[in-house]
DNA sequence: GCGTATATGTTCATTACCGTACAAAAACTT
DNA sequence: AAGTTTTTGTACGGTAATGAACATATACGC
């Protein structure tokens, strides 16, 4: 991607960042966003083309980072993860949920945070897809795949407003009421 | 100016500083600010001819932060300002040289230095001329003006290997030494 | 020495950003 | 409800940034 476009990109992420820290979702305005990114009108709207795809944009990139597996753990030993620690998996998940919690909080504190559930769960049904395939059970597995999905959503919009616990309390309390780990 | 401008010449300033930090001024190569601003080449090359013609314009940007008067200032009360408060002036400066002696040190700590220096002589020499004309004296006044400039000049250049002191210290000890006050 | 790598400048076609103007919708005032 | 202000979204000519290519120069290892 050209150079100008990643720094106009980063320069409204981190603009929308920061005004999240101090309005809510619909009070912002693209104006606000384009005088706090220190960028032309035109040039917003050649990136996004409402407010409502620049949040989906920003939980993208979060997600990606969120979800992003360190491909040199895979490599040292793999052997070990073709094995059923998906609660390691979840934790490192957590792990990185805390650092872009600054983010999250705001996000979800008001009506952009059923956005944020929405594409959030999509891209975990995605984690848990093949998970499930290992388990035997009597109860269908689509309806086990919304179970975990949402409970685990849910988990963490909790955490986020109580964020005393580290990612290994919350690993723990998601695993106790799970019936595999 | 353009913005798209105003924004390439803060990130060269900035690339620059952040070198100036880990690297004497000769070692620094264009070929490092343009990496470390994050610009094309020819984009560098459109704002500055060389690296000593970024360093006259990095040194000038301090400068016009060094010897900003605050207007407001002068409004509030001037009746005082007309009187001979060269010291306070000059304490005023030796203010904002502090705010940037972050960036000063690493430039007269080496090559670089004698540019400075002889950039921040002349800007000196526009300070003190006013000032001396108010003064009776049987030495020349060109003299006593090239005295002044280079006695405070070097004391900067001292006191930023010697940064135990403030702003008031150093005004003190130049003055201590100066005919008038 | 001589080859290789790194740094310096220059040129140029392409592309993203800029700013301004404008029209229409939404929000707020009275 | 009518009028005012704010915000939204689009259009376009002008301008700065881009990256790639190129020639030259300087530095370094063998």
């Amino acid at each position: 991607m050209d150079r100008r476009q990643q720094k106009t990109r980063q320069a409204v992420f981190d603009a929308f960042a920061r005004l999240l820290e101090r309005k809510s979702y619909t009070n912002i305005t693209v104006q606000d966003i384009i005088d706090e990114a220190n960028i032309g009108r035109s040039t917003f709207y050649s990136h996004f083309e409402t407010k409502d795809e620049l949040l989906k944009a920003l939980c993208s990139e979060i997600f990606d980072h969120v979800f992003a597996e360190e491909v040199s753990k895979e490599k040292t030993h793999d052997f070990s993860k073709t094995g059923n620690n998906i609660k390691a998996e979840i934790t490192h998940i957590l792990y990185h949920l805390m650092e872009s919690s600054r983010y999250i909080k705001r996000i979800l504190s008001c009506e952009s945070g059923e956005m944020f559930m929405r594409y959030f769960k999509e891209r975990l049904t995605q984690v848990f897809e093949g998970e499930l395939e290992k388990h035997e059970s009597d109860i269908p597995k689509e309806y086990m795949l919304n179970h975990m999905v949402c409970d685990f959503a849910e988990t963490v919009r909790w955490w986020m407003n109580n964020d005393s616990y580290s990612p290994e309390d919350i690993s723990e309390f998601f695993f106790s009421t799970t019936p595999f780990k």
